[in-house]
DNA sequence: TACGCATGCGCTATTGGTTATCATTTAGTG
DNA sequence: CACTAAATGATAACCAATAGCGCATGCGTA
């Protein structure tokens, strides 16, 4: 992703702008609340403005550079949109996001939208559970 | 759903408690917002502190008699649990919420959680777009 | 390169949804 | 009917997110 994809967007390509996108690229977790995007930055010491990530992370969203998701919790998780669909898994023990694509869930998706005739917008799959990753706090003995 | 069912859940019937369950259970609408029971009550003119409701549908929650859901927005809402599993299609114009149920994405989920390694404990599917009430305002003439 | 305006920035105050506090009231029990 | 623990309601506190507002900056133009 690139400072040009800023401008394609229709946006000034300001520091923070290409900040808060590096931030979004770089990051080792790509499913971030704005807090954390905030925070991030200022262990680079890029001094930020918390009003100006949510502005940003909005613009983004707006332009569809990246994606805005609601997981349990209610806080707002933000991902750079790389192009692909996909959905998400969760781990309610370390906060674990990993990222999937079914093709037939998808399908059937669509099936059950025209059944109930509505036109097909968007949707939100998550499922929720524990990873077995060797630092989570839930794994088994 | 009957009063018996808050003393199962190790909860003392109390009058507060009775009312909000008959609200959940007597909307036409059966997927409300604290502040939407909390409004209905207030049609009945019953008298019940907000702070209580938003107490009493968490103890709801936590008893399994209540599901709480995080469609966009950000908005918690509230839905009597029937026993009978269900995911949502949410219209984005009017609000229209809808329920169904599809065997074969509730099996290619739990693959998708074996195959990362996660053991499943829920999901939440919930596909947006637009309905075709008659006076849904997104409606094609 | 210098100018000037529109846009964007950071700060602070404010909102909206939700939760905690605490004195008073009520349900359940003997 | 009295007693005790739990529940309620009013209010304040909390937190994520937003809006308002001067100041600073990007960028087209000269």
């Amino acid at each position: 992703m690139e400072d040009t994809d800023i401008k394609k967007a229709g946006l000034k390509v300001t520091l923070p702008r290409v900040k808060i996108l590096k931030v979004l690229e770089q990051s080792d977790r790509h499913h971030m609340t704005a807090e954390d995007v905030y925070k991030s930055l200022l262990e680079r010491e890029e001094e930020i403005g918390l009003a100006t990530v949510y502005r940003v992370l909005t613009q983004f969203v707006d332009a569809g550079l990246a994606e805005r998701h609601h997981f349990e919790g209610g806080q707002a998780i933000f991902e750079l949109n790389r192009g692909a669909h996909h959905d998400h898994i969760v781990c309610r023990q370390c906060g674990k996001v990993e990222e999937f694509m079914d093709e037939t869930i998808e399908k059937h998706q669509h099936a059950i939208a025209e059944k109930h005739s509505f036109s097909i917008e968007d949707h939100s799959l998550i499922i929720y559970g524990n990873c077995e990753k060797p630092d989570c706090p839930n794994r088994p003995e």
